[in-house]
DNA sequence: GTTGCGCCGGACATAGTGTCCGGACGAGCT
DNA sequence: AGCTCGTCCGGACACTATGTCCGGCGCAAC
């Protein structure tokens, strides 16, 4: 089900409530390379230091947490997908990939949890593919915009280029930042803009 | 843990085992769209007609038996690695491309659900990684080949390329099989060859 | 007929989920 | 001061699923 927004007390008093205890804890745990999937109730709460009880009282399920962390997530780092100009040159795309790729990083280990869950349950599926969307409609744009300007092939179709390009892309990206080191990030970024620049959009060489 | 190599019975007796009545059980299930890790041992024991103590005489657990599944699977078409040239022209690719959208729309099923159980079970991500891995090391050698004749330039970073081919190329593969018609699979496999072709191998247009 | 084998069916221990409720504690109000 | 409200604790409860074990049945082979 949708999770249902919880509003915060309304005094200022509990320097940290029991909601955020929570939140934190499991970002922890995920942190230490936990799979969310293997993770209990009991053992975020025991982490969190409340009772399992308490865990109910603020969200539904494990499913709801893990939405929370998400939205939480994408609100620190909103600018991401509206700063993502795909067709403002190589450079300007490698400079977005290692941005991107910076993020990738930062929230590595929610990232995990959500692309472990939107496997195999509808909710959160939706949600993520929801916000890759954006991604892919700008691209489309993108792409449509540069074949009217006679910059790139009239050939490319499209919907399939957008999918290699967000679809792929995303992986890569996810699999750079989960088993590569971060000194190689600038050389996977520059590689990524490459097979972008001349690949999709067929620039020529 | 590992899965251990069970023996069939050394007669020819049953045309078909109770063994057999499972994993074609769980392949129909599967292929109607249920997700492997909501599915329950007494589920598959019901639609295989067996009881549910049976399961456990022949598999371990269900990782047991997705790894069986998985395992039969690269069985029945293994030389799609082995045939897999990733230099013999961009004609070429787009066929190879082709033929692997066609084996993963065959085994989309058990494909989906061994990529949702990698996510969370390590026994099963390194299974397939080393799967991929044929890929990602073929990729990588043909690379370095076309890089000694001069046919593709030596700034191309090696690993990278190979991590944006295989991996991306693996979910963008993926996700045209599980939300796109076959119709689209031709559009889709040239447009992924051009990618190959003038964006990692830097052909000239 | 007896033995071996595959299967059935159910009991069992264990563990996790989600719900519910009595009661403790503290902050703010009157 | 006493009162009340909201938050949290801690534990009971029903339910579901997992994995193990074992007695017994039926069918084949020797």
């Amino acid at each position: 089900m949708a999770s249902i927004t919880r509003r915060r007390a309304p005094k200022v008093s509990r320097p940290v409530s029991a909601e955020d205890e929570i939140l934190a804890a499991t970002r922890r745990i995920l942190t230490g390379g936990a799979s969310f999937t293997d993770l209990g109730v009991q053992q975020i709460s025991v982490e969190a230091g409340v009772a399992r009880s308490t865990f109910y009282a603020h969200f539904r399920d494990k499913t709801d947490l893990l939405l929370r962390l998400a939205t939480d997530m994408l609100a620190t780092s909103f600018d991401v997908a509206s700063a993502w100009e795909p067709t403002d040159g190589l450079d300007k795309l490698a400079e977005d990939f290692l941005r991107i790729l910076g993020v990738y990083r930062e929230h590595a280990a929610v990232l995990r949890a959500v692309g472990e869950v939107a496997t195999y349950d509808l909710t959160v599926r939706d949600f993520w593919s929801q916000g890759l969307a954006q991604f892919t409609d700008r691209t489309i744009a993108a792409l449509r915009a540069e074949q009217a300007a006679g910059r790139t092939p009239a050939d490319v179709n499209l919907v399939s280029a957008a999918r290699v390009i967000v679809q792929g892309g995303e992986r890569a990206i996810f699999d750079q930042v989960t088993t590569a080191p971060p000194t190689d990030d600038a050389a996977f970024a520059r590689e990524l803009a490459q097979t972008w620049w001349y690949g999709v959009y067929r620039r020529p060489a």
